[in-house]
DNA sequence: CCCGAATGAGACGCCCATGTCTCATTCCTG
DNA sequence: CAGGAATGAGACATGGGCGTCTCATTCGGG
């Protein structure tokens, strides 16, 4: 029929991210369907939140994927990293937040597979002597994600440029804001 | 009476900060105080978090006070402020993806006020020669905020060890990631 | 010591989002 | 073209949090 669970769940992450209170109506609306066939295909909010995690954990390893993170040096994938990844920005800082409230009950392992493998890509760097070992790479994996929500945010309240959200966080994450002679 | 204002809010905070969703009843508890006290004092859910918005101003105009931002390089000026911010990075944590709702409606003048020093710290910076200026003040501002939000949780969590809060930001802001020769 | 103000506990009623259900309609399939 | 499945719109009951109120109790100033 006309619906399409993933358009569904991509809609509903884009207003979703926004609004993260938005009603289940205010949702199925922005997906173009009826409240009720929402509910036919998500049990209830908390399933469809959980839909996001999945569609979100999903994204992130094709994005992973298609990064190939093990290939070349660590920075280099890292860009490619930030790359893949921008397009399902949005959908990282809503989930990121959202989180927050799955207080150690049930988290999604998927979360766990990906924080794995960008630690170790951290942990690559860090080993091939490109990245700083005074920053664990549990702290760069978060301050990734962090950025990456931060500047999907900024970007959305027009306070950074669409156009340079790649640049913004590798330049960032990468070599830092202070001004150096030579790197 | 044993009703303390600021004491309250600091208590919501500190509860709010781990759980955004807590009942009124919970942050009451939280506080030590009835509910009914609670509802004296902060006309419904929305007072509370305003008055919560205004504390967090106020201590982080207090906080850039006392950082004296106009002394000495930006850089030794954006070490102080974020020393001086680490004992309300949560309420900042809270604060920023609770601002998230305010969708433009009748935004705190205050936080204006704020990114308008922590921006002209960077500029000034910029304009001294210590900071990159291919990277935007509004985007290192923002920057600032999500990474002082981003470790706050990581300390949370127990990903970052509360003791490096300073240094993993302070490094990895100024310094980046990247492992560099010489700076 | 006394009186007034503030508090805590609890009882309501209210509102809104949720989840379920029905029924007419539309769409695909065979 | 006919039948069945899926959808949309709406009605309905429910729950939970919110906001208000009352009343007994406690605290503190005079």
């Amino acid at each position: 029929m006309a619906m399409d669970r993933d358009q569904v769940l991509r809609d509903a992450a884009a207003l979703l991210s926004r609004k993260s209170t938005a009603t289940m109506d205010e949702v199925a609306r922005a997906a173009g369907i009826g409240r009720a066939t929402l509910h036919r295909h998500f049990a209830g909010r908390d399933a469809l939140v959980r839909a996001l995690e999945d569609l979100g954990i999903r994204e992130f390893e094709v994005a992973f994927d298609n990064a190939r993170l093990d290939e070349g040096t660590a920075v280099e994938a890292l860009r490619r990293l930030v790359a893949e990844a921008e397009p399902n920005a949005q959908l990282l800082a809503f989930l990121v937040t959202e989180n927050q409230l799955f207080e150690g009950d049930e988290v999604n392992e998927g979360w766990a597979r990906l924080d794995a493998r960008v630690g170790a890509l951290f942990r690559r760097g860090q080993e091939e002597g490109d990245i700083r070992i005074d920053l664990s790479a549990a702290w760069l994996t978060e301050a990734l994600y962090g950025l990456v929500g931060t500047c999907a945010w900024a970007v959305m309240d027009g306070r950074v440029a669409a156009k340079d959200f790649q640049y913004m966080i590798i330049e960032l994450l990468l070599g830092g804001a202070r001004r150096s002679v030579e790197k």
